[in-house]
DNA sequence: CGCGATTACAGACCAACTGTCGGTATAGCA
DNA sequence: TGCTATACCGACAGTTGGTCTGTAATCGCG
């Protein structure tokens, strides 16, 4: 079991990135699988081969971009002690990220659609969400009985900014609004 | 031009309200054309002729949708004198009528990614989004230069709200908390 | 080594779907 | 009374996602 799994490991990456890169540019309504199997020169049996579906492919897309955003996001707030310190500094590292349209598009816009509400939000909880509340409740500014709904609230507006953001507003006033923002909430 | 203008708005109400059903029922996607044809009796070209394709339908159907959900905000405020108090009352209406699953796959879910972002916010902005922005204005406890990114990030929470409780998350602890939220944002 | 099992991959095929197009009928109007 | 615009029809084409049978090569085990 090495020269195997190693091809079909190799397989996989290579799809994923092709469709991480189409999903990005045209959403996932209007990338095509035919369109992946031309690209990637795979056939199309491969493809159902690795990937059980369409769907199937995008949640795969999906989960490999969370789970760099949440390592970037770990690097950026390493080192910081403060809670609210590391609060404020994870949310702006998210907000710098969102700005990239690969993560707008496939995790903001089609992700929720795509997979239904319902595992999309187990996904946010097993990366950014759960980052964000863990961090509010460690500031201790947040109720027992409101943290969840906060947190979630919470993430909901970021993202929201990122979203702003991304379309061309200027990031500068973002991110001086979602400081503000913070300030109000953790002030309460 | 009577009877002819009559039919043809009478075919296209038809179809909305069919369209609306499936829609919200089993998502953009997984509502076909040909299904609406079934249920209304129409023809292809028919509808083609009403409706310029699936996705100026589903336009036609969230445009609708959003108008009716602003009308019953203007009415769940109407009569209310402090500013503080509108924004509470609207925001806990929207909550309510979130509830409702049309409304949160319709309007909160497939919209966005349907759409795109830009043509969906367009939307909001004539709806629930410009409602909400001239009460935060009202209150006079967001500085000028927040406002339009606070209330853009406040409507964003407050969905997310909507969306917990339609998933079935108890609803008065969300309206607890959205009220707690509200007041730390307007405290600042 | 040898052989069955598993895995990677291929491509023909199918059902379903969206959108187009030429055509018909009828209401409104000059 | 004819001309135009509108409502509506249904066959058709092109594309799409997914299935299924088949092939080759590698792996694990006796």
């Amino acid at each position: 079991m090495n020269l195997k799994a190693e091809r079909g490991a190799a397989t996989r990456d290579r799809v994923l990135a092709i469709a991480t890169r189409l999903f990005a540019d045209r959403g996932y309504d209007d990338t095509s699988i035919e369109t992946v199997l031309q690209e990637s020169g795979l056939s199309r049996g491969a493809l159902y081969h690795h990937y059980a579906g369409k769907e199937a492919l995008f949640a795969a897309v999906l989960e490999a971009t969370e789970r760099s955003i949440g390592a970037q996001i770990v690097e950026a707030v390493r080192g910081i002690d403060d809670p609210i310190e590391t609060l404020r500094a994870g949310t702006l590292a998210w907000i710098r990220l969102a700005g990239d349209p690969v993560i707008k598009r496939i995790v903001l816009l089609d992700a929720p659609a795509v997979l239904g509400w319902e595992r999309w939000r187990a996904m946010e909880e097993r990366y950014s969400f759960g980052m964000l509340k863990a961090a509010l409740q460690a500031t201790g500014a947040i109720p027992a009985q409101f943290l969840d709904l906060h947190a979630h609230m919470l993430l909901a507006a970021v993202n929201e900014s990122a979203l702003l953001v991304a379309r061309g507003g200027d990031h500068r006033t973002a991110e001086a609004a979602v400081e503000e923002f913070l300030r109000r909430l953790l002030n309460g």
